[in-house]
DNA sequence: CCCAACTTAGTTGTGCACAACCGAATGGTG
DNA sequence: CACCATTCGGTTGTGCACAACTAAGTTGGG
């Protein structure tokens, strides 16, 4: 079992130097629009779903309050997002996009190609590392 | 092309969560020792390596020194490595792990099985997962 | 030899992550 | 109704990441 030793090392190591790697190749294509890569996903959230708690997103993302709380109010003082006090449970936030944070999605455009091709890696092999790692996170975060 | 575009999406946010996720699961065994996730991943370097620079530390894990040296402050306040500058280039650190530096590596022990089996991959699938982040962040650092 | 370009480690400032804690609102139970 | 455990969003404090900058040391070309 040597080797598995220093390949679950690896692995771990991998995924840290992976995560950061891929946020660097986002960085270049959403500073101009003066956003970071976690208030990015935050929003791309909004463009999706539409208004949302602070809870969902959390669950979501899996961010807890002490991380969204100061991102959304960065947000928030950006003009991109607007927040609300839930009506019937006066306890949430609703975060509402407003146009402009609306208008950074065609602004931002797709990323996607470029990043593809950054990473080299084949749509095939997209789809087996997707895999892969929703199981290593499967049982991690249940 | 739609669906590599939600794919690619996925996997950069899917690393992004694994990686914190991992760490996660790494952080009850070290929490004990007062250690930190890249705080261990460093004592590593050095229970492998031996004494080592701070650009080589940098080189192999792929931290700069602005996120090292804070790092490397709060390592030598625990007394777990001392610094020493360069003998025939004085503008290098290098870093020697003390007596109860290296100790930590018996203390902490092999977190390895524990890991796999949170993950609950196979070693095959391990081999592939390690594989196909190298290739990932092959193009993206090269 | 001398100086300009480069390397190395450190500092400063911003923005995540996350643990620990807080107060307000909610909802069930006696 | 009164009580109390729970949920929700926020704050505080610590420790990464990383860009931008600084100062000291090194090196190569004139």
């Amino acid at each position: 079992m040597r080797e598995s030793t220093a390949l679950d090392q690896m692995i771990c190591f991998q995924l840290y130097a992976a995560s950061r790697a891929m946020t660097a190749l986002y960085r270049p294509h959403l500073d101009p629009h003066g956003l970071t890569y976690p208030q990015y996903l935050v929003l791309r959230v909004l463009w999706h779903d539409g208004p949302t708690t602070v809870r969902d997103l959390g669950r979501t993302l899996r961010l807890d309050s002490g991380t969204l709380s100061p991102l959304l109010k960065r947000l928030e003082t950006q003009g991109h997002i607007r927040r609300e006090r839930g009506t019937h449970d006066e306890r949430t936030v609703v975060i509402h996009p407003t146009a402009t944070g609306l208008a950074l999605q065609q602004a931002v455009g797709d990323l996607t190609q470029q990043l593809v091709c950054a990473t080299g890696l084949t749509l095939d092999e997209l789809t087996q590392l997707h895999h892969l790692l929703s199981r290593a996170r499967g049982r991690a975060t249940p």
